[in-house]
DNA sequence: GTGAAAGCGCTAACAG
DNA sequence: CTGTTAGCGCTTTCAC
């Protein structure tokens, strides 16, 4: 069916290894043999299948991309961002995702390593204490994490807690003093405890109590009475969410609205991820940024330079590579009409962070 | 680094044909045999390389996917959908994207057919006159599109036609008469043309004058000044849009309320294409739905049907498969004040469709 | 500058 | 029931 070396090599009168060699290196061939060789490639169509030379031992060209699901867009966002680098540079992507089941996380990885690709990029529930990345890290085979939260691995992702710290020191300064952090089903992930701290210290540095994570489900069509009850009910009521992910956001408002509550005038959301989505929402959603498609490009890049075999594991580039983020603003924030707290003891945003 | 079948043998005192065949053939090789090769594969963790049963001509149980951009969740939904079924099915999948682009459309189908995928589920922007394909076709390489409008390919979609054509009845019905359709920049699309068509034939159907697709920036801020007369000015501007897709109408309606016009008060938006996110909208936006997760599905069944043999080109099985749209209310559709128009001389939105 | 031949990991005749 | 062998498409010594 498809043309193979051999009847490039029958058409053209040479033998393989001169076909071979005229497109691996074809410096070192006779011109005129060349160009031959090159006519008879093209009357043939020939194309060398990659699966001889992986066999051969060479470089697959095969990256693996493991990610819990693409119904949230932040996963869509950052594969796009893999894919536009990789596959401009030759590289091919074999995706699997995991619903954020370790079962199939693993089962992700192991096929993938069968198929022999050179490298991975994934994003893991909880990439601290995971035997499976342990594993690769002995197997030598190199991966790199997008969003996870981790210095003892390499990975690609913001600082939630300074990110979270920021975004709740925004609703501070807007007057807001009972804020309530939301949590999706995964609120045990790596990323929902780092963005649960930030929140905490906000709200300890402004004299406030910082509550447990309220979780939420995800996928329920209206929220729970019990945390409907939570956000409406008594003089205690919350007057801004902090929502650990856009969707969830997006999901709370919805429910919100159900129970007549009016954004932002009954209740102030914030959101995480950075949906371009959010912006188009009314009243447009406030988010702290992740540049999710730029996180994606830099896990390729850091991919990239270690199969190159730059191992700088000991060098001076740091596991973790941090992106900045950023707070959109949204009207789904308002200033709490009389400024509760005056608590600010740290003056504008702009101030000194806690921590670097 | 990774075993292979000869360590497999050197470890378990046997030939690497009776490996093979353990893992291959269990019943044909003695019970003893076979559990002394098993003990050895698991003590190497041995697993069998795809890429030496692929060379060997086996089947690669790789699958490739095409798709236009991931940034629209309608194709992350398709995507989703192929992948649960897939990989439930020890299917690999290769995902390359094309961002509507001839070019790249071509080097993708190139790159995956050298990687000897079984298949390819794909989106093009316009399938019928695409050679590209009738190459496909022609190489006996399988594929099945997805949500591409088209009775000469084998496909998977609703039917867009009649999609839109049951949409715009809804908003007639409403008592819109002045009712435009806007498209995105890829208006050549042949869903887009399918779906002016449907709306064509209701406005018709109904006396109305149906107008060209207005053509929209999609990525731009803000709604270009023409256009935004277009629907602001004059005694004659529509009531109610059409946009030929979800994303497209969340930033019509960003630009909308930008020019202070209010939805649906002002202006009543329908969608296409039922993105989960647009019912969180406020007000959440009316769609005609396609069933975006089971397309995908569907597309990946129908390939896995051919790939197994059973070619029904000729058969009863009709080359396209035209899954059932839906009609989504949301409040971004207002019945008209005053209802101008009582042409509508079908009756009721369940009457006789123009065609079946 | 070119060709012959080995071998990557595996499966499938074909012998034994 | 098991081993030997050829060969999938390709790269790469090693001779010539």
């Amino acid at each position: 069916m498809t043309p193979t070396i051999k009847d490039v090599a029958a058409h053209a009168g040479f033998s393989i290894a001169t076909v071979s060699r005229s497109i691996n290196a074809p410096h070192t061939v006779n011109p005129v043999t060349l160009d031959k060789v090159r006519q008879s490639i093209d009357a043939l169509n020939f194309r060398p299948s990659p699966l001889g030379r992986q066999l051969r031992g060479e470089r697959t060209r095969l990256i693996g991309v493991i990610l819990p699901t693409l119904a949230n867009p932040v996963f869509a966002e950052c594969l796009q961002g893999i894919d536009e680098l990789a596959s401009a540079q030759g590289y091919r992507l074999m995706l699997m995702t995991t619903q954020y089941d370790v079962e199939r996380e693993r089962h992700a990885i192991e096929t993938l390593r069968e198929h022999r690709v050179e490298g991975l990029i994934l994003t893991v529930a909880d990439a601290d204490a995971h035997p499976l990345l342990d594993e690769l890290d002995r197997a030598g085979l190199l991966y790199v994490l997008m969003h996870n939260d981790t210095m003892r691995r390499p990975s690609v992702s913001v600082d939630n807690r300074l990110a979270a710290y920021d975004g709740v020191r925004r609703l501070i300064a807007q007057g807001h003093r009972r804020i309530l952090m939301l949590a999706g089903s995964f609120a045990a992930s790596d990323r929902a405890r780092q963005r649960h701290l930030g929140y905490s210290e906000a709200m300890q540095q402004a004299g406030l109590v910082p509550a447990p994570a309220l979780e939420v489900d995800f996928n329920a069509d209206e929220l729970a009475p019990s945390v409907l009850a939570h956000l409406t009910h008594g003089a205690n009521r919350p007057t801004a969410l902090f929502c650990s992910n856009d969707l969830l956001a997006m999901v709370v408002m919805r429910g919100l609205r159900r129970a007549r509550l009016r954004i932002p005038q009954d209740m102030s959301i914030l959101g995480f991820d950075g949906l371009a989505m959010g912006e188009l929402l009314s009243p447009p959603l406030a988010s702290i940024c992740a540049p999710n498609r730029e996180i994606g490009c830099a896990a390729w890049q850091r991919l990239l330079t270690r199969i190159g075999g730059d191992d700088d594991t000991c060098g001076a580039t740091p596991l973790a590579l941090t992106l900045p983020h950023s707070v959109r603003e949204g009207a789904t924030i308002a200033a709490l009409g009389t400024i509760e707290a005056s608590t600010d003891r740290d003056g504008p945003l702009t101030a000194a962070r806690p921590y670097a």
